[in-house]
DNA sequence: TCGCCGACGTAACATTGTTACACCGGTCGG
DNA sequence: CCGACCGGTGTAACAATGTTACGTCGGCGA
């Protein structure tokens, strides 16, 4: 037997890989069903065949970047200290967002037009979501803050996302590379000691205030 | 003489209000050149002959959605009150983008493939962010921070930013309008007493120290 | 064995961005 | 006064793209 699981998936990876290298080399405006189609070495009707549509196709880019963005913050939580746990999902976040962006505009800025994500999609995302959520609560937890963690780690990453995506669409007005990377680790660490409840009372006080409104 | 101004560039101007009305009604992916020219009354011609193709006429939308843009935020510094004007320009922010989804994301974030603005579009675009600026530096001022208002302004946008093209995203898992409001008001106001150095001393002591760190 | 069903390719169709070409009206030089 | 030019316009075509219809092939069960 020289299959032990019949390869009967395997154009279906193929499209989907082809399409995702497509997506990286040549941004979205290449990403065509031909295109996908010859370098994935099968016909057009492969696509409609494993994904129904051009519009399947990107969503299921969407849901793998979605995956593999996950991975990525995964591996960070794993290795980082536990003291700094958030500022290295951040910094994860940032550094994945920049050597994918147009995955993360895929998944972020509705770069496809015409295209929805599924409920399935949206589920895939939302827990990629969690993992800051998880991030945010244990510190929270940490520094005693009895906040709610979904809202703090949401505040967290709309200003992420708000920094990578305002980099990655060129609308930051920076001078270079270095100054993007001070700029969004100034912003970080405002976040961190405004958004996170610092140690100090003053900040504390800050925070309760904020948290009382996000809860009412 | 019926004609005081010869009506040379009305296709022009009729074009590009076509072309905005159909993206604003339909959406980006409804913005074709020829139903762009049948709403303006002409063939497909006139597009090439006043924006020189597709790229053109986005650039177009482009600029003319930082000048709308610019001219809501101008209106409200003109009438809010110079203690809240940062605040007043957020709120505005915000509004003219959630009623402006499409054409925000045109700006922001290459909703249309293969476009990519010229010097000159990103001039406008930087005019635009010059109010923030300027805002900003008021503010600091009027406090007594000597920061650099750009890099302040910089992060407020970059925040700004974040909750409302995730809020247009949808990717925000918000339950209703209001909780999004509330989220969008609470983050707020912790950019104003964490980024912009609020009057106490120790949130003064952060400001400085932030400062020191963004100006290096 | 016969028939079915899923995977696949070829070829066509509608739509879209783009260009070539002809027309038409005004302007300017002779 | 007249003919050439030139800018704005429309018609029609072309290439690329998403999509679908149809035929083929191979394996699987009745």
């Amino acid at each position: 037997m020289k299959k032990p699981q019949p390869p009967l998936r395997d154009t279906r990876t193929a499209i989907l890989s082809a399409a995702i290298d497509i997506l990286h080399v040549h941004g979205a405006g290449a990403l065509t069903v031909r295109s996908v189609a010859t370098a994935a070495g099968c016909s057009t009707t492969g696509v409609y065949t494993w994904f129904g549509g051009k519009n399947g196709l990107v969503e299921a880019i969407f849901i793998d970047g979605f995956q593999r963005f996950g991975a990525a913050l995964d591996a960070t939580r794993a290795t980082a200290p536990g003291d700094h746990q958030v500022v290295g999902l951040a910094h994860a976040y940032r550094t994945w967002a920049l050597a994918n962006p147009t995955h993360y505009m895929v998944m972020f800025a509705r770069t496809v037009p015409d295209f929805c994500p599924s409920l399935d999609a949206l589920v895939t995302a939302h827990g990629t979501f969690q993992q800051l959520v998880e991030a945010t609560a244990a510190h929270m937890r940490r520094v005693g803050d009895d906040g709610d963690p979904t809202e703090v780690a949401h505040h967290l990453w709309a200003a992420m996302h708000g920094y990578v995506s305002l980099e990655i669409a060129e609308m930051d007005m920076a001078v270079d590379e270095s100054h993007r990377t001070r700029r969004f680790e100034a912003g970080l660490r405002m976040l961190t000691e405004g958004v996170l409840r610092a140690s100090s009372a003053s900040a504390a006080v800050t925070a309760v205030d904020v948290a009382g409104t996000v809860d009412r």
